[in-house]
DNA sequence: TATTGGAGTATTGTTCAACAACTCGGCGAC
DNA sequence: GTCGCCGAGTTGTTGAACAATACTCCAATA
């Protein structure tokens, strides 16, 4: 009311920042953690009681974390049965390159619009990577490549995209516990990933995105060579 | 045992069909219905003892069906504060298309691999919008938009993309009660559903593709026109 | 020997009641 | 007119209870 007003508008939209978080999803940020890490195996059955004793909540809380981690398909619900760590089959691994395949592949095509910014966090993905294969640090490796294929959906410029991207390379993780050698799977792909990081970079979309769908044929026909060959065909 | 004991595996995997279905999805599909069909106005706040006490169960399980329906977009809850129907914005218009546009166009350029059933279930969704218009079926018509479009994922055989579709195509419906005037925005729409399919029957796919993206163009601005110029910029 | 049936146990599904933590609106002090 | 406080109402979380279902083991049977 005084001299000037508008200050208020230009306060850049704290919004959803200060979120408080419930119980339940801190659990399920626990859960999470322990299934993407391999600290519970696919196919391991989470019992309520345990769990509980575990993280000492209330067993309505604990279902709640389960329900969030079920709609995330990390877990699966058998009614009545309990839940279980998913347990990914050689059908879950086509189709989650079937839904990456057209999402990142537009994402590079349209790249032209996205913000330089986002440009450049495929490019730090890409350095990551580097450094940790340096180190030997093969698990480092696999976060990276994550990393950069999330990069690579965010240049689309939707959160819908970058929420169903992070999902399916949870997913994707629980992939690698469940084949048989995923310490030599990634390190390969970190001279591809460089490649077309640097033709994003150069404005060559349409050869980025060319190059990345080279990387998804071979990526997904590794994948599905160690399902098959491998150790038993997940039977399931 | 006895002669051949291989007849097992010639019954065709009847699978998931028996699935019994918790209370908590049943609620939520219940509501799901309600807030699809506009009986819930975007916003409105769902009270946890009023919807309690309609649908006769827990409060812990009512909690869960928020919890399914917030993680499909169609409910938002706010810590604390409760669960809302949500309310789309201009954003998230924009955002919903940004996500069909890759997957649809995708799926239909890649149709020569999907099976015969469901290039016929999109012809079937074309007929099914035809037939609700001759009776002037109104909402009729954009449920069978939506059918065909749902149809137009299956194409791409992927259970995720289907499920996503699936989720866009409510969240959409949502806008359409958030917008100004609903009802006489799909019919236009008719004939180019049917030359898509056409072109789709005669193997055209990228005829179809071309065609589909010019809908895309067509239906995203005339939905940024109806919330920018219609009845206020929801201001949220 | 292999299969079936059933009792008992363990686990999940759902409800209920209680209390803590928080939001919202109003009222009074300044 | 702003600030702070209080109280009513709602949500968040817990714990206990009971019903419904699945799993295990053992005996009966062919």
């Amino acid at each position: 009311m005084t001299v000037t007003d508008d200050w208020i508008d230009r306060i850049p939209d704290v919004g959803e920042e200060l979120e408080r978080s419930s119980t339940a999803e801190r659990v399920a940020d626990k859960l999470r953690a322990l299934v993407i890490d391999g600290a519970l195996a696919p196919g391991t059955r989470l019992s309520e009681e345990k769990i509980r004793q575990k993280f000492k909540v209330s067993r309505n809380t604990l279902r709640e974390a389960f329900r969030l981690l079920g709609h995330e398909r990390l877990l699966v619900h058998e009614f009545n049965r309990g839940v279980f760590v998913a347990k990914p089959t050689l059908a879950d691994v086509v189709d989650l390159y079937r839904v990456r395949r057209p999402l990142e592949l537009s994402a590079v095509r349209g790249a032209a619009h996205a913000p330089q910014a986002a440009v450049r966090a495929v490019g730090a993905a890409v350095e990551e990577g580097e450094r940790a294969e340096s180190r030997g640090d093969w698990w480092g490796i696999g976060t990276a490549n994550m990393h950069f294929h999330e990069a690579i959906g965010r240049l689309s410029g939707s959160p819908r995209i970058d929420e169903v991207m992070h999902q399916l390379l949870a997913e994707l993780r629980l992939v690698f516990h469940a084949m048989a050698a995923p310490r030599e799977f990634h390190a390969p792909y970190l001279g591809e990933n460089r490649e077309i990081y640097d033709s994003l970079a150069a404005g060559a979309f349409d050869e980025a995105a060319d190059r990345l769908a080279e990387y998804f044929d071979a990526a997904e026909r590794q994948l599905v060579e160690a399902f098959s060959g491998g150790r038993g065909v997940t039977t399931r």
